[in-house]
DNA sequence: CCGCGGAGTGTTTTT
DNA sequence: CACTCCGCGG
């Protein structure tokens, strides 16, 4: 038996052991928030309950795993508890349920590109994308229309609060919204948001809510703050019966709100849940007090007043963060990478250094210091890796053996061929959606295109699909296969092909661990897989990377060191999020989230100089929420003073020798023949 | 009807 | 700067 209250605070531990009944905890950052988890998972397995009815839903699915792993080194059976992000969870409940429904076999999982994609196709169909005329654009319309599923509200609200000069086509947006809903059903689709709408609706259902509900008698959800309503209700069904929810959240780190989250989702779950208890965590175990000051001085400064101040449990001063002024971004790319090397050489890991930004891009210039300092990183966020055109490419042969009725899948395929574009495509796929039976597709499409110029293609791929069909290959081998035809298209189309090459090799490796391809696919879009750890040749093998984060990516993560680049008015808070007074909110809890990740070292970096767009440069103003007395009070800074740039004047008295031409001529003169 | 090339655009955060 | 859209030539 484990002894609980060894490890934990009096709060810590009324959470931990709270066996039955809703709770709600409000955990401040650093506040053992992930400890309770692991150890109430512990508490709840010895108390006799079986892991495998613990269902723990989080953010991202590494933190599941990260938080099971570590319960599962003291008690192995939490191996077995079953955890995930709701739309992982979604999944996989849709899929075993998918009679009740009366779905197909399979069904693919839509990402947010090919989502985009089909409904720039519903709308062309109902012929809304006028010429000339400023009609939302296919983000712009997905956008709006997940808005309105995820907050719950109709498409005209979304439009009045976000989008209100696009208010006139309410309706069209609504004609889209139901063309798109049909069209998924009709390919077999379901997008992100269909996940945790079909899963509502599955738990709406009295005998269908029992069942499920008796096979997770208890939850525990994580970062409830950044739930949304349909994600508050299918908590709130999958508790309904038996009431064994915990919630855990913090309103001050909320940083979802553009994607339907609210933190009204903790108001209203005692009002859901009359009984529950509450607990408050707020010691901070993780952060030197000096960079608690700071924190709790951004937090003190926010229009909704929080209640919470974080009070360091270590006692530990620390040292003061530091503001680094720099000429221009590359300088400050060169500090920090400095920075972190010095700090591994002092004996600080890499695996213990993160930077963040607020944007994927403001890193691009470290990479490239990195790089050459040969400092092996790890990039998280940004979504670039798994919707690069390469990827996409490749995987939609295996889409198309998945789901034979994915249309945006095969389109691509099919397009890739030299000859066929978008209405050839269209023509095939008229005839292939005619046919059942996967072999006389095949046969279709090598014998009743002869003739044309793209024939031979098309023959070839035909060939290739039938043989990765196969039903005795394994997942991996029907990617090898695959990959044999795809290499040539990559190499033709590809200047780079070998960077990309590599890219699908990784694909191919993560292959190697299911055994079930539609499963692969759902993974590849519902927990994608982690972006690529560079393989910088490194003098330090013997280390983890350093990390490199997007501040939403970093959420629950922590290390000693931390770096956060551009504190740059239009950077942090974005240039974007200016208009009302509740993004502003949103962007300084941003900051208070990026912050409170530093475990002993903060350092915050602003460059004067800052590129945007085409070449202009511009000068950066020092962000709003380092500004005000309180927080910028303490944090040391270096004082940059602004050097005049040298001024270099033109001597007049010159008389010109070339002309354009002239010059020209003359340096084509000096080339080596 | 395909595909190329030029012009234009807008540029977050994520499941 | 990368992607998308548009128009034109083949």
């Amino acid at each position: 038996m484990f002894d609980f209250k060894l490890d934990l605070n009096p709060s810590q531990y009324t959470a931990v052991t709270s066996k039955d009944g809703p709770m709600l905890v409000l955990a401040g950052a650093g506040s053992g928030k992930t400890r309770v988890i692991e150890y109430r998972a512990l508490f709840l397995i010895q108390e006799g309950v079986k892991p495998e009815s613990i269902l723990l839903l989080t953010f991202t699915r590494k933190a599941a795993r990260e938080m099971l792993s570590r319960s599962s080194s003291r008690d192995e059976r939490c191996q077995r508890i079953n955890g995930g992000t709701f739309h992982s969870f979604a999944y996989k409940t849709l899929k075993r349920n998918s009679k009740f429904f009366g779905f197909p076999k399979s069904f693919s999982v839509l990402d947010e590109s090919d989502a985009e994609e089909a409904v720039r196709r519903c709308a062309d169909s109902l012929g809304l994308i006028e010429k000339g005329k400023r009609f939302p654009k296919k983000e712009t319309l997905k956008s709006i229309i997940s808005s309105s599923i995820n907050k719950g509200v109709s498409i005209a609200e979304v439009l009045k609060k976000q989008y209100p000069y696009f208010i006139q086509y309410n309706e069209d947006v609504e004609e889209i919204r139901k063309k798109y809903a049909e069209y998924k059903i009709d390919k077999n689709y379901l997008d992100y948001d269909d996940l945790l709408t079909y899963l509502r609706i599955l738990l709406e259902d009295e005998d269908m809510r029992k069942k499920i509900s008796r096979e997770y008698e208890y939850i525990m959800v994580d970062e409830y703050q950044d739930t949304n309503p349909l994600q508050g209700d299918i908590t709130y069904l999958l508790a309904k019966d038996h009431r064994n929810v915990v919630v855990v959240g913090d309103d001050a780190q909320s940083i979802y709100s553009f994607r339907g989250a609210s933190h009204d989702n903790i108001m209203i779950f005692p009002e859901r849940f009359k009984e529950c208890k509450k607990v408050a965590l707020e010691e901070n175990y993780r952060s030197t007090q000096s960079i608690l000051d700071v924190a709790n001085a951004v937090l003190e400064n926010m229009e909704n007043k929080y209640s919470k101040v974080l009070i360091s449990a270590n006692k530990e001063i620390g040292r003061s963060p530091k503001l680094q002024y720099f000429k221009n971004q590359y300088e400050e790319a060169d500090w920090i990478a400095r920075k972190i090397r010095d700090l591994r050489d002092g004996g600080v890991n890499l695996g213990n250094q993160g930077v963040l930004f607020r944007s994927a891009f403001i890193s691009i210039s470290l990479q490239i210091q990195l790089d050459k300092m040969r400092i092996p990183y790890q990039v998280v966020g940004g979504r670039k890796f798994y919707e690069m055109a390469h990827v996409k490419d490749f995987l939609s042969h295996l889409k198309v053996l998945s789901n034979r009725r994915d249309e945006l899948a095969w389109s691509r395929m099919l397009m890739m061929l030299p000859g066929v574009g978008p209405k050839t495509a269209e023509n095939i796929l008229v005839n292939v959606f005619q046919i059942s039976s996967f072999d006389e597709i095949i046969d279709h499409l090598s014998s009743q295109y002869r003739g044309n110029k793209y024939e031979k293609q098309l023959e070839r791929l035909s060939f290739i699909l039938k043989k990765a069909s196969k039903d005795e290959l394994k997942v991996f081998e029907q990617l090898e296969t695959i990959m044999e035809y795809y290499l040539v298209l990559l190499k033709d189309n590809y200047d780079d092909w070998n960077i990309r090459l590599n890219d699908l090799e990784v694909i191919k490796e993560i292959s190697n661990r299911y055994s079930s391809l539609d499963t692969f696919l759902a993974d590849f879009a519902i927990d994608r897989p982690e972006k690529g750890i560079f393989d910088t040749a490194s003098s330090f093998e013997d280390q983890e990377p350093v990390t490199l984060t997007t501040i939403h990516s970093a959420k629950g993560l922590e290390w000693d060191v931390v770096f956060i680049m551009n504190v740059a008015e239009g950077v942090l808070p974005i240039s974007f999020a200016l208009n009302s007074p509740e993004e502003v909110a949103e962007e300084q809890r941003l900051f208070y989230v990026a912050l409170t990740r530093a475990r002993k070292e903060l350092y915050l970096s602003f460059p004067f100089e800052a590129k945007r767009g085409g070449n202009e440069s511009y000068y950066n103003e020092l962000s709003r929420f380092i500004k005000p007395l309180n927080v910028s009070s303490k944090i040391d800074s270096n004082n940059y003073k602004q050097e005049n740039e040298s001024v270099i004047t033109v001597d007049d008295g010159i008389e010109p020798n070339y002309n354009k031409k002239s010059i020209l001529d003359h340096i084509l003169d000096s080339y080596q023949k």
